[in-house]
DNA sequence: GTACGGAGGGAGAGCGCTCTCCAATCCCGA
DNA sequence: TCGGGATTGGAGAGCGCTCTCCCTCCGTAC
């Protein structure tokens, strides 16, 4: 009893428990070609007899694989600010080990915020821990992405990249959503509606822009005031100030985030304006900030779960397939609404 | 080159290259015995020109480590939504990562959730993936702890656990927490003084309501009303709405955390209670809800990071070796001063 | 009775690495 | 000049597993 804890049984144990060879066992556990199903249960006895738990290192060192892959979540600056204190990651998370764990994948959830946490990333990405990759990369200038494509393991990205580059990725249609807001605040009656994006180095806040303004020009409104925010409470604190100071008079407000809305929301209502009745207010992602609000927020919400899961499906297909070519999903966002618009 | 991708290089390739030995080879790499200067030089242009990596698998095979731990957070229910949206975790994490990045040691993090998951991380840890785990568990009778004592690599673990364990852990001194918070309240002048506790059947929220209940005697108040909560926002509301009603009069509120406190607040609020001058409140944890509260909230600060360091240290001793014996560490809480009370 | 085929099991060669021996070399003092 | 210790490099045995051969055995067809 005392000397399992410290060395652990082996297939080679089992064999001798069960009367078989090693490779008898083997084949058991694998359940590759027929063992007499007699001696299936005599192997199986003993292994559970010895106690035997399968040595990843031994089997990956000959199979080349490993059975887990990583989900590195990159970016700089306020990086485990935005990794625990927004729920998008709990979804993905969810999403990805929901489909991973039915097929017994594990899942290594790595994070790279400064650049020597990315070092050890992609060393630990090509001394071959993990089979793949996916990466959330909240930075637009983040490095990982192209050092990862060129050498290492099949990555999978959330989200379109920034450069273009050779590699598989899911995203939502944004200029979709961004048209859900614009016809819903129109809808609501809004006259004078501005908007305030995310930093225009990320394509995601550009094509939520772009989509915005377009679909706000087709019911007639030409001009879309906009100030540029970062994706922060604060920064959506600051240009609502610079909005109201300049625009005094709008009546629908279009935030590229969720918490860009709350930190509006709030200097909306310390200038007295009421929400959703002086002001309508719309925002994207649906995170936990949009029910944090008060009131709660109208939002723009992607199915982060589908997303994730395709995400898993893709990388499990690269690596299945390594010459497989780069495919990019897109899913359609939805509108939640509620109080706020 | 479009070979390297394929089949990455080995020692061996690395040693031809040179022109010396396996062994040298891997001598330089671990920087083990005497190995010639120039040789030293020579083999690591080796290593270089033919992109040697080493592999993790075929090493841990020989060496039985791995060089990296797993931090496995570890709870019921709300559980995404706790680890997601608390930022307590990457204050965790940060910590963590801090000090073991420096030794090369990797972080793997791993979510067990549901019952399956917890098997899978059981699995994980007994297959030799990881040296160690830093164990967070969130709830009170999380079988986690249990089994990983029982088998497994070495574990230290984040708070006291609820059962008596012989497992070593970190934590911090919760009634010394609590009694800042009543020191705090009295020299404020509040008189009537209420508290809302955790769960009692977690260690941390007993200690903190009995730490509290003991400083107010000390300052002459026999009784303390308290309503038992269960750590969330929405728990802490309706503890709140109870005070209120049962204890019309109370002028500083004890949360057993920020959450609570959170709730508690918009309920005071609500029932047209100005903060903190009609009703003080103090927080415990100072999360990102202290800072998310309209007034931001005076709290009890842990030293999380000082704490999450400790542990990788506990942990990285009882792999190196298994026999030592179990200790506890226990870290002084701080009081943060906002505008609450 | 012989030939043949398929199913079931064993033997053994590695996977890439570390690490223990052991051999070679060198420097020193006697 | 030679012996002995220190220093440095190489050979080779595994770590625990998978997987390709290959052998045996049995049933079937001729």
């Amino acid at each position: 009893m005392r000397e399992d804890r410290l060395v652990s049984p082996t297939l080679e144990d089992v064999a001798r428990a069960a009367g078989v060879s090693r490779a008898t066992v083997s084949r058991v556990i694998n359940g590759i070609r027929n063992v007499d199903p007699e001696i299936q249960e005599t192997v199986r006895q003993a292994v559970a007899a010895v106690g035997y738990v399968p040595n990843r290192a031994a089997r990956s060192l000959v199979t080349g694989k490993t059975g887990s892959i990583a989900l590195v979540v990159s970016g700089a600056g306020h990086f485990f600010a935005r990794v625990f204190t927004d729920p998008f990651f709990g979804r993905v998370v969810s999403g990805i080990s929901g489909h991973l764990r039915p097929l017994g994948v594990h899942l290594v959830l790595m994070l790279a915020e400064a650049a020597d946490a990315r070092a050890q990333v992609i060393d630990y990405l090509r001394q071959g821990h993990v089979d793949g990759a996916i990466l959330v990369s909240t930075h637009a200038e983040d490095p990982l992405p192209a050092q990862l494509v060129e050498s290492g393991p099949p990555v999978v990205l959330f989200a379109r990249p920034a450069q273009p580059l050779r590699i598989s990725y899911v995203d939502v249609a944004h200029s979709a959503g961004a048209r859900l807001a614009a016809d819903h605040l129109i809808a609501r009656g809004c006259e004078r509606v501005a908007t305030i994006s995310g930093p225009l180095d990320v394509p995601a806040s550009l094509e939520r822009l772009s989509g915005f303004r377009e679909a706000m020009a087709r019911h007639g409104h030409a001009y879309i005031p906009s100030v540029e925010g970062n994706f922060t409470q604060e920064s959506g604190e600051q240009a609502m100030e610079r909005l109201l100071a300049d625009h005094p008079g709008i009546d629908g407000l279009f935030a590229g985030n969720d918490l860009m809305a709350q930190g509006a929301l709030l200097v909306a209502q310390s200038h007295g304006l009421r929400v959703p009745h002086d002001l309508a207010v719309v925002g994207f992602d649906d995170s936990s900030a949009a029910l944090a609000c008060r009131p709660p927020l109208t939002t723009v919400r992607h199915p982060v779960e589908d997303m994730s899961a395709e995400m898993s499906r893709l990388l499990l297909a690269h690596i299945e397939d390594p010459d497989r070519r780069v495919t990019s999903v897109i899913f359609e966002p939805d509108l939640v609404i509620r109080q706020s618009a």
